[in-house]
RNA sequence: CGGGAAGUAGCGCAGCUUGGCAGCGCGCAGCGUUCGGGACGCUGAGGCCGCGGGUUCAAAUCCCGCCUUCCCGACCA
């Protein structure tokens, strides 16, 4: 391609709404330009670095067994209905009315895919098999971020397994996950596959591949003595000796605190009454209903979060009606063995003697609470979200939190799917109908590209991996105006690489020198080669490798050969 | 949804306090000089000053309302 034709202008100054490193070099270098908030439009160089990471995906996915589809974005509402996730998944769903009826623009295809390609795996005969598309996914974002990495229209490649029983299932997640890791790989990055929530989408057994970034919005806790890596909505620490505190303290007191619900409002309010108080003293109980009704309070030390553990649903003002002994933002864990309350405290609600709480009567909290004394915990567990320093859960060395950019995302989803939708089964051997084991997989194609700029940038610009970059060769020619041999050969050259299927961007512009290396730089082409006189006349040519930063000088007749090699 | 900031030429910004010809740099077009690191001269095009209302002889500027965008948080396959 010549530049001179090429559909593109760089900027020499990125526009102010644009912060992130990979947002301002992708808008200055011309990949993107933004519609809406959180709508891009991908120019030619954009493009071709899209469909370079499509290539990648569909080479992997075939290899793994997967066919490629193509289901509707369009989606009736009627089958969002029947999964329940109309209502909740409603914050991201975008909706559209016609004059059929409803439509969903669909955010995930696991409904689509079902009602689309079921019938097409009656028998057991008929599986495993795995289908996958590269389809544009629309969210209604809230809060569109860093120009691709999170945008409200996005392309993904989303997979689904559909298997006879959980082996199956299995052996199908182990593919896609066995692909997923050399697709990254080949992309370039670094990234770690994680034990990851499930959240809206269901499912048991998941991983996150996680690539870490400055733009990332997601933390994983990271163990480098072990590898354990999780999540850290799912990161546990590790299981601590548990003492009971110090039965020779001072007595439990009470303290009149009004209008004080919550730790930070607590203590200021005890702090005013003359007791020394900082929120890690504060003992945060949180309640919860476990899917059999049995009430669970978790306690966390007051400067920690909770985390809780599945199967648990926080108390809802509703159910805080039902059992008036709670007292919102004053519950303490004290005397409620009476009411059947089960206790469940984090580990690390052991390193502490002494407690500041809630009085389980509204208006109130207590200090000097001692564990062993004046309460008592059934059941000791992890259930705080993971810091820095917090020891690993597996060899309790210190887990370290790592910012990172989910780039894809694999579920066991097992029945959860299929036992909703009646048509998501299959005959099996016995002659009985069954639902498919499923398995989905998702990656973020347009935020991948993100991610390898933010991962690879210097400070002049974009650098590719040689798979990713939308040229593979920048031709910079200087002086051609002036001199014919320098317009000529730069001229064969360019025809003589792309004669060999080579990928080549001449920058032919009428420029000077400086903006066309700065344009070449900017715009990352892994390789840049230099037609000027000099070079000519030394009969050797300049060739600078993007990534590397280094020069390379190699003589005119080799070339051609030189670049077909690296 | 809560907090903060900002909307003036394609991009970056000044002008607003104290109302009085809409500006600067880059980019763009033409001509010429340059040409191995964003070079220079001359000429030129380009504006609903976010939108609507109000005050005033007069509004980019003051007042009211709205919209949009970005950042932090909440939320989130």
């Amino acid at each position: 391609m010549r530049m001179s034709n090429l559909v593109l202008k760089t900027l020499r100054e990125a526009p102010s709404d644009a912060e992130a490193i990979s947002h301002q070099l992708l808008l200055r270098a011309g990949y993107i330009r933004r519609l809406a908030s959180g709508v891009y439009s991908f120019l030619p160089l954009g493009y071709r670095v899209l469909r370079k990471v499509n290539q990648i995906v569909e080479e992997e996915f075939e290899r793994a067994g997967a066919q490629q589809v193509l289901l509707p974005a369009l989606q009736p509402v009627e089958i969002w209905e029947a999964t329940g996730r109309l209502q909740t998944m409603a914050e991201v769903l975008m909706k559209v009315e016609s004059k059929g009826g409803d439509f969903v623009l669909g955010p995930t295809h696991e409904e689509a895919v079902i009602q689309s390609i079921s019938s097409e795996l009656g028998t057991y005969k008929e599986l495993p098999a795995t289908v996958y598309q590269i389809q544009t996914k629309f969210r209604d974002e809230t809060r569109p971020r860093f120009g691709l990495l999170r945008t409200k229209e996005f392309i993904m490649a989303d997979g689904y397994s559909f298997d006879e029983d959980q082996d199956g299932m299995r052996t199908s997640y182990q593919k896609m996950y066995d692909a997923y890791v050399r697709i990254f790989e080949r992309c370039g990055i670094e990234f770690f596959p994680v034990e990851a929530d499930a959240g809206a989408i269901g499912g048991e057994v998941n991983h996150e591949f996680m690539a870490p970034s400055a733009i990332g919005e997601d933390h994983f806790a990271s163990c480098e003595s072990c590898g354990y890596a999780a999540n850290v909505e799912t990161a546990r620490s590790h299981e601590r000796t548990i003492e009971h505190g110090d039965l020779s303290l001072a007595e439990m007191r009470v303290h009149v605190t009004p209008d004080a619900p919550g730790v930070e409002a607590a203590v200021k309010a005890i702090s005013d009454q003359g007791v020394e108080l900082r929120p890690d003293a504060m003992l945060k109980c949180i309640a919860s209903i476990s899917s059999g009704g049995q009430i669970v309070l978790m306690l966390v030390p007051g400067d920690r979060e909770a985390r809780l553990p599945a199967g648990l649903t926080l108390m809802t003002d509703l159910d805080f009606e039902r059992f008036p002994f709670l007292r919102k933002g004053y519950i303490g864990p004290m005397n409620m063995s009476e009411h059947n309350v089960r206790i469940v405290a984090d580990y690390s609600v052991s390193e502490r003697q002494w407690w500041a709480t809630g009085a389980n009567v509204t208006g109130s909290h207590v200090s000097g609470a001692v564990l062993g004394r004046d309460f008592f915990v059934d059941q000791w567990d992890s259930v705080s979200v993971v810091r820095d320093g917090d020891p690993c859960p597996r060899c309790s060395h210190e887990l370290s939190l790592v910012r990172s950019v989910e780039v894809g995302h694999t579920f066991q989803l097992g029945l959860t799917y299929s036992s909703k939708i009646p048509s998501a089964s299959f005959v099996g051997a016995d002659g009985a109908t069954h639902p498919f084991w499923m398995g989905c997989y998702g990656i973020g194609m347009t935020r991948l590209p993100a991610v390898i700029v933010e991962y690879f940038a210097d400070a002049a610009g974009i650098r590719w991996p040689k798979e990713i970059a939308p040229y593979k060769i920048g031709i910079v020619s200087i002086g051609a105006s002036r001199s014919e041999t320098v317009r000529s050969e730069s001229e064969r050259l360019y025809q003589e690489l792309s004669g060999k299927g080579m990928e080549v961007l001449y920058d032919d512009r009428d420029l000077g020198p400086g903006v066309k290396f700065a344009d070449a730089e900017l715009i990352g082409t892994p390789f840049v080669l230099v037609v000027g006189q000099r070079g000519l006349d030394s009969g050797r040519l300049e060739i600078r490798d993007r990534m590397r930063g280094t020069t390379t000088e190699v003589s005119l007749n080799d070339v051609v050969n030189y670049l077909d090699s690296v």
